[in-house]
RNA sequence: GGCGCGGUGGCCAAGUGGCUAAGGCAACGGAUUGCAAAUCCGUCAUGCGCGGGUUCGAAUCCCGCCCGCGCCUCCA
């Protein structure tokens, strides 16, 4: 199969193929950890997941690695590098206010001025949202998953090659700076030059903050600074790192190559982040690619409009899981559809009627599942070339058409299934890639009627009401059910309540 | 100002030169039901942001315009 991939360095959809046919490596930016993230950090993370997932679902041996940021950096953006507060600090003025609020429940920060417990709370917290929504790289964590303070030695050693391979100099204001000018295709993922960027800032750089640069895009990568709250020894001072240097050093170390093979993110990190990493790591490997393919995925939006805490439309994984975005309790896997559904390279709304489409398909795929279970143990296997699969992945191999996939899988779903063996064994394949019938790698999914005694209670009093002909009472106690949050059934076999999805 | 992406029915979303424009949701009609839910059957875009052009033929290619979004040193 012929897989095509948007790539961002060349603006065109490109076939993929791997620098080594044995393995895919891939790298994706992952998240800062001062704060809970969002859904739509998760709708980016989600996104790599699915590229690794299409990649495998062609047989491809993926190594996918991803990195938490940790180190605190700086929050004040009128302030070119450094400076300003740090994030860290923020983050502990934060939780101590979350404690209060019993946001974050108590003991769970013992002490919240130790910034290693802080990124320790948030990780703890981004890995769980992530297990939930299905990210199998969550899974790999102490193989894959890379914390940006556990590897500032190989930053200094980077650092220091830069500085000899003259991509790198320490200004007069002893901050160690990129030179841009010394990297001639800098500028080129963006689609800049550093004529633009220049003119492009306008007027929102200070000139007191260029005071040690060479050229004004001269990025940061050591800052010496004593009073930092998260700061190590190294040749240019007690200090901490860039941004940017920890992916470029992460990637190369723990993929063990030069030349990675696909490198994801938000597309807001094209600028400069991903721009700065091709810099630093073609700078000291010399290597003339860094990552073939440069892969983003678009913003959300929430309700037509752009999240941001300010208009209240800003959401958690946890908020929406919760019901704290929509009123209704969340499935974790209608969420990581609704996340999916849409093409990566759209702004994909995120609405309370999507939640609600997103419900259906995911309860249609999961009774499939336990309709050919219940006639079926085996799950034949079943390859590739079944009409079902090839036109799923013809969809998937073109640039990661999700909805175009689920288009040729929903009709076959709604259809007869005469083999069940052969029609599990295709929702298998499908369910490698969607994961959202079951969600996770485990098969156990919540149980249907919920085991909460109140609610089997309800559905017998029903019953009961029902075979009495007492009809209001019947009507009465569904609308208690509906209200919980249940979808009410009448089977040969008596009232069933259903959790509702979303 | 520069660079990039996008605008398809009430909503989500395929389709990128050629039969009657996938699929889902919602809605509506019917079967079923104590009433519902679920399920099943049926209906639902002479039109694809707007205006030109190329072509035997365009949602699809070209030109112009309008609108939305992102980036241009916090950001998924």
């Amino acid at each position: 199969m012929d897989i095509r991939f948007y790539n961002t360095l060349t603006n065109t959809v490109e076939s993929f193929a791997p620098v080594d046919s044995e393995c895919v490596r891939m790298y994706g930016c992952g998240p800062t950890v001062y704060d809970f993230a969002h859904i739509g950090n998760f709708r980016s993370f989600l996104f790599a997941d699915l590229i690794r997932r299409t990649l495998e679902f062609f047989g491809h041996n993926v190594h996918q690695v991803m990195n938490i940021t940790d180190v605190g950096h700086m929050t004040d953006d009128a302030v070119a590098d450094g400076a300003g507060e740090d994030k860290m600090e923020a983050a502990a003025k934060r939780i101590r206010e979350d404690k209060k609020s019993g946001k974050v429940p108590e003991g769970a920060v013992e002490n919240p001025d130790d910034p290693y417990q802080i990124a320790q709370f948030y990780t703890d917290a981004f890995l769980e949202d992530a297990r939930q929504l299905g990210m199998k790289v969550a899974f790999e964590y102490d193989d894959n998953i890379l914390h940006a303070t556990q590897n500032i030695e190989v930053m200094q050693e980077m650092i220091s090659q830069l500085i000899d391979r003259n991509h790198a100099y320490v200004g007069p204001d002893g901050v160690v700076y990129y030179s841009v000018e010394s990297f001639s295709d800098y500028g080129k993922l963006s689609g800049n030059t550093l004529d633009q960027l220049q003119t492009g800032a306008g007027g929102r750089i200070r000139d007191s903050d260029q005071a040690g640069k060479r050229h004004p895009a001269d990025f940061m990568l050591w800052k010496a600074d004593s009073s930092h709250i998260m700061k190590w020894d190294s040749p240019w001072g007690t200090g901490y790192p860039g941004w940017h240097i920890e992916c470029s050093c992460m990637a190369r170390k723990r993929l063990g190559r030069d030349i990675i093979d696909i490198h994801t993110g938000g597309e807001d990190l094209i600028f400069p982040h991903h721009e700065c990493e091709i810099a630093q790591s073609r700078g000291a490997t010399g290597a003339d690619s860094f990552a073939q393919f440069w892969m983003h995925a678009r913003f959300l939006m929430v309700e037509g409009e752009k999240m941001s805490k300010s208009t209240g439309n800003f959401w958690t994984v946890r908020d929406v899981l919760e019901g704290r975005a929509t009123g209704n309790e969340v499935h974790p896997a209608v969420l990581r559809l609704e996340l999916i559904k849409s093409h990566y390279r759209s702004n994909m709304n995120f609405t309370k009627k999507g939640l609600q489409d997103s419900a259906g398909v995911v309860k249609r795929l999961q009774e499939l599942r336990s309709r050919l279970e219940s006639q079926t143990s085996e799950s034949a296997n079943i390859d590739a070339s079944h009409p079902i699969l090839q036109a799923f992945g013809q969809c998937l191999a073109d640039d990661v058409n999700v909805a175009g996939a689920l288009g040729a899988v929903l009709p076959w779903a709604s259809g007869d299934h005469p083999d069940a063996a052969e029609s599990l064994g295709i929702l298998d394949r499908i369910n490698s890639v969607l994961a959202v019938a079951p969600l996770g790698d485990t098969g156990t999914e919540q149980a249907d009627s919920d085991d909460q005694p109140d609610i089997i209670s309800l559905c017998a009093m029903m019953d009961e009401a029902r075979a009495a002909k007492d009809w209001p009472k019947s009507d009465e106690i569904r609308a208690q059910l509906e209200q919980a949050g249940y979808d009410v059934k009448t089977t040969p076999a008596g009232t069933i309540a259903e959790k509702k999805l979303a």
